[in-house]
DNA sequence: AATGCGTGGGA
DNA sequence: TTCCCAAGCAT
């Protein structure tokens, strides 16, 4: 009989997760060494509420024809547009032009590499502007989106999922992070993918969580989600869906297109009509003098 | 601060 | 089938 086992020496949570993330990562296209900050804000903006799946193949289309913002900024709306696809809210693609704009016209065709000025960006927020600042300048920043707010409410608070986002979000992440400057930015992208691929809503996969022994959440009995409950969004019937009827049918139109052409892609008038107004009103269509509608030129 | 904004895959 | 949800942002 020997004396107790000391207890293993533990590491800090914030370094087992970068060391599991060495060899879980996915292999994506925008994490390679040679991307620049242009192709991390582009994947950013796409990955915005829309699965990794889906911006891959429209991304890498991106980075061939447009490789600097200034060649974004010289393309019509219209393409873009078109070249976005349906990776859905397609105000990002806009927005993610007007960016490109900015970029040229204000910062000589470089990215900006300070928060502040990448918020300035259009449909650059808290999140996107620490990530590509961290991701495509590798500086230690705190990066939190969903993933990274529902690992930590798991972890450190024990809680089932994350609440609102809020300012003490990032202070929590960044009392996580590995002193060593590379590996905090590992370590802000290991975050993530631990949300992503473990940590996940609904299930998730603690049998395989390299932090499963430190995790609040389990250690305090992995409680059920205790709070107001949450909304979730309808699709169907909703001007959303309505919208994207129609855009649908002016992507597909390479001429201007009468309003009759667009009767077909919902039957109330109504609500149809009040789309094209919104639609109209965001710059994601245009009508003609002669009162045809496209693609904004 | 709550709401609107697309789309499609998986449980 | 229905429901959930996937690297947010702007207003």
């Amino acid at each position: 009989m020997t004396a107790a086992a000391a207890p293993p020496p533990r590491e800090p949570a914030g370094e087992t997760i970068v060391d599991w993330y060495a060899s879980a990562a996915r292999d994506l296209p925008w994490r390679t060494p040679d991307v620049d900050a242009w192709a991390v804000l582009v994947s950013e903006v796409m990955l915005q509420q829309t699965p990794v799946a889906r911006v891959e193949p429209v991304w890498r289309t991106w980075m061939v024809r447009w490789p600097h913002p200034a060649d974004l900024a010289a393309t019509p709306p219209a393409e873009v547009i078109r070249a976005w696809g349906k990776l859905g809210y397609p105000r990002r693609a806009l927005r993610l032009r007007e960016a490109a704009v900015a970029i040229t016209e204000r910062h000589g065709g470089i990215v900006p590499d300070d928060v502040a000025a990448l918020e300035a960006l259009p449909g650059v927020g808290t999140y996107t502007a620490r990530a590509v600042a961290c991701f495509g300048y590798g500086q230690r920043q705190p990066v939190v989106d969903t993933n990274v707010r529902r690992v930590v409410a798991r972890l450190v608070h024990g809680c089932a999922e994350a609440g609102n986002a809020r300012a003490s979000d990032l202070t929590d992440i960044e009392a996580l992070a590995p002193e060593d400057e590379q590996r905090a930015v590992r370590f802000s992208v290991a975050v993530m993918e631990l949300g992503a691929l473990v940590c996940v809503a609904g299930t998730p996969r603690c049998a395989v969580c390299p932090v499963r022994d430190v995790c609040a959440w389990r250690l305090a009995g992995s409680p059920a989600y205790d709070g107001p409950p949450r909304r979730v969004q309808k699709f169907a019937g909703t001007d959303r869906q309505v919208r994207g009827r129609l855009l649908d049918v002016l992507r597909s139109a390479h001429e201007p297109v009468p309003p009759a052409a667009l009767e077909d892609a919902w039957e109330d008038a109504a609500q149809r009509s009040r789309c094209l107004d919104s639609l109209l009103t965001d710059a994601l269509v245009e009508q003609t003098e002669d009162g045809l509608f496209r693609l904004p030129t």
